[in-house]
DNA sequence: CTGAAAGCGCTTACAG
DNA sequence: CTGAAAGCGCTTACAG
């Protein structure tokens, strides 16, 4: 450290030493071309001595952007600081990755539904846009979405796929899901396949998990049982839940179709705890594929989706969107994942 | 919106509005005790007409601080894009929490112990300071720590808290982990107890949860066999391949503690396997408690890392040491949280 | 209680 | 290829 700086290097500090004005440095540690590559070295050579790295607030003031996302979590309301849903963890580390790969940071942050969201980062220019995560009642937070795309905010949300949506969003294929998982229910010769899960537009993304499911069943010549339908959110508990109203209502049911893992974890447990054996007594199917269904004893068949995609894609066209590049909602495939739960695998 | 207003907002625009000076709204807005009570009302009303937030960029240069925390993450080399340990992710929503209660934004950013650290969110002023958290080889990234302490960054570190090392530590007590879990096998009526996990100075957090183990064994009058212990890093794969290493062995053994849960998970599959019995033929013991342990078949009897206390801890002791507070390196206790791989709960 | 002035550390026209 | 000037939008002495 060159004694004669007090505090940390600044670009003029750096000029100084090489003899150049600031401006020059400015451009010689951005790699711009009009800068010789003699002078160009000797900067760089000084600069790294002195541990000198560009300051990004006067950077970014300037420019007047940030090189910086910002990742809103949506819980549900949950009165512990509970663990956070296992799916959007996987995705957290695929939007990192992707984040890296282009050169942005990342900002995190969790939020509830209900309370004021924190949506000022790109107002403060502290980020160029949003990613929205996260399950709840969807119709509560549409006149938000409605707000940022009034202001001009850049954002894109994790979540159904439906016309008429304030804003881009990007999701799985829930009703193929839905279809195809409820299809394999019925290979397995299940003929009374319960949902447990919302099935009302304020969750779209059960919903559609649930009408693909519907979808399945009329195919096969079968009829919707409302019985077989209980609400859940996606937590274990909720879960757990469902399946004793279900178990309470005395109405038979050979399978069970949960709209998310951890629901279908929970109804596991409700279901031992009667002495029902998965697979044999009742098949058991979840969403998500959370590395606990792996895990989990039988092992759990699911809908398996690609959060290493679905992130990528997210980052993907949330740059697109901050660059004024055409950009729109767009359908990820699944494919389902197979365990002993259902008498597969 | 103002139709005057081309763009975004600043505060002199606020202030032309409300026919003050520009130096007021920033004022008011802070909530200084200077600007009397009706002016600052006036002033907030119009700043929220106009969706005004405070550019950060600017008013980090000005104040030279980011009121922005980072967190990096330390991955084991992993070939592909796996999943980040459990066990992190636990802490990671608990760090949140904790900065967002202090008023602080979080960064985060997952880096490889062997390739350069982006370790200049704080030289850079997009972060006041650093929150270091991964396994890993120790001794590869001490020179690294000693270069932070050097430059004067503001860092904590999660891991082993030794004497001598750069700069502040959180952990927990792996010697007491370590030797509790054991004092438990001890009492199940097992004599011949396995060790998977690094044994060494390269991995101190793994080698004081092995000497709190072997503290145990001494205690109980038994000597240490090093053909019971074999090196594995956290990862399920990793615990698999060392179970299969100690069985081809030949050695007897009644018991394992892995150093950690997943280690713990990948060696319960090998045990399964070769036919052998959990806990009848082999108890098995973790440690972490990530929400796995519970799910997994027959549930892992482990040693419970109070993750939200130790977030909270992460954050206050990074502040103290941005507010030139006292700060130091600090052990939060464990507890054990016992299951049937163990023959309890 | 309020305002005029300075300056945080960059980047980007503009001029040569 | 390089430099002098301006300005991004704030906050903070300083003066009144």
């Amino acid at each position: 450290m060159n004694p004669l700086i007090k505090g940390k290097a600044t670009s003029l500090d750096i000029a100084h030493l090489a003899g150049v004005s600031q401006p020059t440095v400015s451009r010689a540690l951005r790699g711009s071309p009009m800068v010789s590559e003699e002078t160009r070295k000797r900067i760089r050579a000084i600069a790294e001595e002195l541990n000198y790295k560009v300051d990004k607030n006067a950077s970014n003031l300037r420019t007047q952007h940030s090189g910086t996302l910002a990742l809103l979590f949506f819980e549900d309301p949950t009165p512990d600081d509970s663990q956070i849903n296992p799916f959007f963890l996987s995705m957290l580390g695929s939007i990192t990755r992707a984040c890296a790969r282009r050169g942005y940071d990342l900002l995190i942050s969790f939020q509830q539904l209900s309370t004021d969201w924190q949506a000022d980062y790109e107002d403060s220019n502290k980020a160029d846009g949003l990613i929205l995560l996260g399950y709840g009642d969807y119709l509560e937070s549409q006149s938000r979405l409605e707000r940022l795309v009034e202001q001009g905010t850049h954002f894109v949300r994790w979540g159904a796929v439906l016309p008429g949506q304030p804003g881009i969003s990007i999701g799985c294929d829930n009703f193929q899901g839905g279809h195809d998982i409820t299809v394999h229910l019925l290979g397995q010769e299940r003929r009374s396949i319960a949902f447990l899960g919302h099935a009302s537009n304020h969750y779209p993304e059960f919903f559609e998990r649930y009408r693909g499911h519907a979808h399945a069943l009329a195919n096969a010549g079968l009829g919707i049982q409302p019985q077989l339908q209980v609400d859940a959110i996606t937590t274990e508990r909720s879960g757990y839940e469902a399946a004793c109203s279900l178990l309470e209502r005395g109405v038979a049911f050979d399978a069970i179709f949960a709209a998310s893992d951890l629901i279908a974890i929970g109804a596991m447990k409700a279901l031992h705890e009667r002495g029902l054996e998965v697979p044999a007594d009742v098949a058991v199917a979840g969403f998500d594929d959370i590395p606990m269904a792996g895990f989990v004893n039988p092992g759990l068949s699911t809908v398996q989706q690609d959060t290493k995609l679905a992130g990528q894609i997210l980052v993907e066209t949330l740059l697109a969107l901050i660059e004024d590049l055409p950009a729109q909602s767009r359908t990820i495939p699944v494919k389902l994942a197979l365990r002993r739960s259902t008498g597969a695998g």
